[in-house]
DNA sequence: GACACTAGTTAACAAAAGGTAACTACTAAC
DNA sequence: GTTAGTAGTTACCTTTTGTTAACTAGTGTC
């Protein structure tokens, strides 16, 4: 069985569950990872248009998501040396494809769940 | 247009998928709140069978953890008064069920994600 | 000359999250 | 009477995460 697509979430035990989102946020959670990867696949793929384009994060946290995000292989830094100052783009590597439905899940649910919140501070004001 | 179904991620611009995943993220991101949902929903329904399932979680993160999950809609808190000691038994709410999309696609990549750095490990062995 | 841009780094600090261990109070078994 | 189970709470401490502002070093603009 070589196909990844096979894999059905629904077959496993709870402590596989456990351990398979474990797995998942160890790599991709925490508050920036995820919006890093969007703003890059939205081609965004410069330090400050980054950093503009994700509003609250800090140079120092995007510089260290942008270094984790690299060494676990989401990320490729490339350096176009021939310029003065030297140039620094960020692309995403095929692996990072794979988090596409993770990405695509998440926010279908952050559209729905505001309308919720929405529709029920609507209620309240009544 | 009624249908939820129909919120198509793709069609969003960048400022408002990072503004999803940012709610998303505020909502049910931190290490434990979705495991805490995934144990929930495989029948663990008791204060100290959540912890023991949910390996690494204190007795003091999983109080806080659902009673946050309580006030955002997730869960619901059912006090058997009847019994002595009390006892106390949790369930997911109607609501939560809007999560499986992520949930699954979680775990899923959570698979590949471990099977991807063993392919890698054996590699580097030899 | 002063300011803005390139891509970051550094130091000092603050806030949030999480861990440990002790404790409540009551029941049941050994 | 000791131990284990019920469901947590509390205080104290550590770790992680994030913030601000200053700084590097070079180029281009007003």
């Amino acid at each position: 069985m070589k196909n990844h697509e096979q894999i059905k979430p629904e077959d496993l035990g709870c402590a596989e569950k456990l351990q398979a989102v474990g797995d998942s946020l160890y790599a991709i959670g925490g508050k920036w990872k995820l919006r890093v990867i969007i703003a890059l696949s939205q081609g965004h793929c410069r330090f400050n248009d980054l950093q503009r384009t994700i509003t609250g994060i800090s140079g120092k946290v995007l510089s260290s998501e942008l270094k984790e995000l690299e060494l676990n292989g989401f990320v490729k830094r490339n350096v176009q040396a021939e310029n003065n100052p030297v140039i620094v783009e960020y692309e995403l590597t095929p692996y990072s494809q794979t988090l596409k439905d993770v990405v695509y899940a998440l926010i279908k649910w952050g559209v729905l769940h505001r309308e919720k919140i929405k529709s029920e501070a609507k209620v309240s004001n009544v």
